[in-house]
DNA sequence: AAACCTTACGAAAACGGTTTCGTGTTCATA
DNA sequence: TATGAACACGAAACCGTTTTCGTAAGGTTT
């Protein structure tokens, strides 16, 4: 990389002082007109920049957000980044995306990495593993560093700091009244291991609108999938019992378990309506089109980063953390026609 | 936030020079064993972290290296930055990510941040805006810079740097060869407008492989989506051909096909032939399945970030701008079984 | 003519760390 | 007893910028 131009050699070259440019360069009325105009030709003639390593560090704010994610080849989470990207952008910040891959270990270094004074804030969703493991001691350094810290989607309530989060009982139970009121009544459940919060959260919503109805929950209706194993065959292991609706908590699960219901030769929305979570691409072009909770994840990127921001420059702001809600949609399509 | 504990907090606590302190946590050979045990002790007890923007400062180097995509939401282009940030880890490196949103003023405005220092290299893809105006006056500083600088999927020749690249070409070829050998002749193209590079490139494969068949070309069976209008449409009016055979050029446009034939009673692939690009999950999720090129998006990335780290270390490294082309694959699935 | 105010600029410290080059001891060698 | 290592540490410069505080020269009041 070629030499850049700065301050120094400006002033060496000028015959003046760099406080002089520097003040120059910002127009201050300390400086004569004659050598504002010389520096700032010269300045300009040579595509002058100032560093931005040096502002950083004797301002001590990198205007750069850290973002750690479990994934991000993954609708959800690539739309919550664009919605940071977007919040972060208007206020003048930068943000700087690193990947858990879904492993405590990797978080655990991430969070290290962006805790050195690299970035302003940190904004993540948690790893799978750690949720598994319930080990958040990493966290404990942020919080205690008062490093301006928000989590979204996946949060535990162990970690004393701002969130951001769906509705997931609501969006739950409204899915599964969705399915009750199309007529269903043998509903399954396909979620993730408990320990995913959100999956927990979800159920919960499943189960009120159930017991709502005086319906019994019936546990061989309910899948966790090990995304350790292949999906799929999990699947269908609960198709082996008489049902007439499915709610999936992700797109990918509702996909498969359309496939499976064609392979059975089981009409969708006829023979059984299904509903998911995510309002990706998958949902939007299988045919039939999947009905789906919408869970706003651009808004929640904008909230997120909102949040934060309003931590690292407003010192005095309440300490107490917050929490966001954000509330989700039902979006009917073709999978879930009322008979 | 807290105010972090320095070097110079720890030197002057233990009565030491800040030399003595950062030699001593480097465990230099220069500083007693006595002493050394007392400092680090120390940092270790009051957790004391090097503050990354010094070090930044004094070695001119931030390991961090800018990313500008046209979008994230978006299958092809999320695995890209996966493999990035992958080879980027594994070599030290923090990745910082922007959006251009397809925009050419944000792509400017973008550039002109990251080039300002705040990273080592830049790796992009273009945006769809700028491919379209063919203004690329904006590279022009980042090349005479000699910022390392390395441009993906969407290149330009006009743009002097080192490029990694499908072959676009021959995937295009391989998929219309592919529906060729099905016995198919009357295949329709839906691309994008002739400036976004690759579309034309995956175009001039199809025109091969055709001519190889002695069929000619038939305008009639091309369409250029212009993605400011609603898709579907567009695609709707040549299946007023008599074609029985489609090659998209992503999986959205494959996806919009599929659902056209089904509208028009056509089975797929008995009475058409449907190949995409981009193996992203609408492919293999969408029934039937779709036959798709495989980009290999994280290996490009991969290769992108080894390329570009090869010329941030290396200052030496031949000049000439190097160009990685990264070969596709046929991905069979269901929607083009053979007859 | 003494006192004061502008104007226009420079010196120096600060941000936090690394590194080169002393330098004062102590101890062993010739 | 003088010479010279070896050891353990400190002073100072440096990375690029901003900002506070001086201050010299000139002009304006009384």
């Amino acid at each position: 990389m070629k030499q850049k131009i700065t301050i120094k050699t400006i002033a060496k070259e000028l015959g003046v002082s760099s406080s002089t440019v520097s003040k120059a360069l910002k127009d201050s009325h300390e400086i004569s007109k004659e050598t504002k105009e010389r520096i700032q030709a010269y300045a300009d003639h040579y595509n002058y920049k100032p560093n931005h390593l040096a502002l950083q560090l004797r301002n001590q704010k990198t205007k750069v957000i850290g973002v750690i994610l479990p994934k991000i080849v993954h609708h959800f989470f690539s739309t919550v980044i664009s919605g940071i990207e977007d919040g972060a952008n208007k206020k003048g910040y930068n943000i700087m995306v690193c990947f858990s891959n879904e492993s405590y270990k990797k978080e655990v270094e991430t969070l290290k990495v962006l805790s050195n004074g690299s970035v302003d804030g940190i904004i993540m969703s948690i790893a799978r593993e750690t949720l598994h493991n319930k080990d958040y001691d990493h966290f404990k350094g942020i919080v205690s560093e008062e490093i301006p810290f928000v989590l979204f989607d996946r949060v535990v309530d162990e970690i004393l700091c701002d969130k951001v989060v769906v509705d997931d009982v609501g969006a739950g139970y409204k899915a599964t009244k969705h399915l009750l009121e199309n007529g269903r009544k043998k509903i399954a459940l396909i979620t993730t291991p408990n320990h995913v919060n959100v999956g927990a959260l979800r159920r919960q919503g499943y189960e009120k609108a159930l017991i709502e109805q005086y319906i019994n929950t019936n546990t061989g209706l309910i899948v966790e999938i090990d995304e350790t194993k292949s999906i799929k065959p999990q699947i269908e292991k609960v198709f082996e019992n008489d049902i007439d609706g499915v709610f999936a908590v992700n797109e990918i699960y509702a996909a498969n378990a359309m496939r499976i219901a064609k392979e059975l030769g089981k009409s969708v929305p006829n023979d059984i309506s299904i509903i998911g979570f995510t309002d990706g691409l998958i949902s939007e072009y299988s045919s039939p089109s999947i009905t789906t909770i919408a869970q706003h994840g651009f808004t929640m990127g904008q909230q997120a980063v909102d949040l934060l921001i309003q931590r690292i420059e407003n010192d005095a702001i309440d300490f107490r953390p917050k929490k966001i809600v954000i509330s989700s949609d039902l979006k009917l399509r073709e999978s879930t026609k009322s008979m």
